[in-house]
DNA sequence: ACAATATATGAGCTATCAATCAGTTTTGAT
DNA sequence: ATCAAAACTGATTGATAGCTCATATATTGT
């Protein structure tokens, strides 16, 4: 028990209480994107992130245990947006109105800040975005029960109900990063979003 | 001109001509290969791929320009498997073969390695796969072009082919690689491969 | 037997990294 | 005005990274 608490290494080690230490926290994050898009996750180092924050690095390691933390927190406000996004518009009454709602508040949320998002998704390890991510899941997986047991009879599949689920958001998600990685270009098509929401509602519909 | 040409930084400085320096470069991909699943690709550093490979640094870099090229080797080697595995059966003669082949192939190939290739997805910078990736990706889009053409009337999307071709490609990939990352059990499932499948014919047949 | 070529070695160089800590300044409550 | 808590500083440390080079040994063709 020589060390207390094991402590996150994802997390913030202490919460700012004063203006000063949390604009730090800011330049901190504000610098980390900008060096994982700038040269990379990689060789973004502690040193050059507390440099170009304009702070040092025992301040950084004050609110940080490490530069993992740093983009954890940053995935982790993405992912707090993606969430407003997805309560901010009129509630789905339908499960296709739902897929389209999925697609676009996904599509918007890379679009918007597609540099940071790509970079996200390839250099930032998983554990960051896992935690966080649930909130949304979470929701989406409540939304989707709901319309399923609904509209039972309209769902075509007829395997589980969290089989289809899953493979649904898997799909969406899992191809929009692999375009946003490899295909840019095309996010700006909303052919290929068509197209996707095309093939969910054909899959998931009678 | 100081430095005569400069060489990629992902593929062999030199083919070994002995069987010393063959087994030597065996040797070094095999170690590799085991350190990018004990301690994954950033710990995996050159001296230590060198001493489990039981072999010297300096040998190392005699075939090896430098870590990236070894495990571009690696994932290259993986990528011929893939083409062996997709020529070893019966040539599909409908676009719907086509599909089940693509997608049992693909299968097959992570399910037979899910560690190493696991790794590979998540761990190891793209630049390594894409290379390699054109043989597999053109002989598909050769096979598709052929199929389109020949069963254009069955084909049900009305946007241009090389759109639909490629949405299927990422859909199926993308999709089989997120399963493998964040839920490979569900790869052992052949429900979740025949809904794949299953959504992709759905929105490519009529 | 004799080059010429191919292969192997590993100590050691430089660079960079994460992380600490002893000391200093700022803040805010009293 | 006082002082404890909060915040900040940055030189420094120890570890490890990638990679080279002078040297040595093995193989091959002739």
């Amino acid at each position: 028990m020589r060390q207390g608490q094991t402590r996150s290494l994802y997390s913030l080690r202490k919460t700012p209480a004063q203006g000063r230490s949390k604009a730090t926290v800011e330049a901190v994050l504000e610098a980390g994107a900008r060096l994982l898009l700038s040269i990379g996750y990689d060789k973004a180092s502690t040193n050059k992130i507390a440099k170009l924050a304009g702070v040092s690095v025992g301040s950084l390691y004050e609110y940080f245990p490490g530069k993992e933390a740093i983009f954890a927190e940053i995935s982790r406000r993405e992912d707090e947006r993606h969430y407003r996004l997805l309560m901010a518009g009129p509630v789905p009454t339908t499960m296709s109105e739902m897929l389209r709602l999925q697609v676009s508040t996904y599509m918007e949320l890379i679009r918007t800040n597609l540099d940071l998002h790509t970079a996200l998704i390839r250099e930032v390890p998983d554990f960051a975005t896992l935690e966080a991510e649930s909130k949304i899941v979470s929701e989406y997986n409540s939304r989707s029960n709901t319309f399923m047991s609904l509209q039972g009879s309209n769902i075509r599949p007829q395997c589980e109900t969290h089989i289809v689920t899953e493979l649904l958001t898997r799909v969406l998600r899992a191809t929009i990063n692999d375009y946003a990685l490899h295909a840019p270009e095309r996010l700006e098509d909303s052919i290929v979003t068509d197209e996707l929401l095309d093939m969910l509602e054909r899959y998931l519909l009678r």
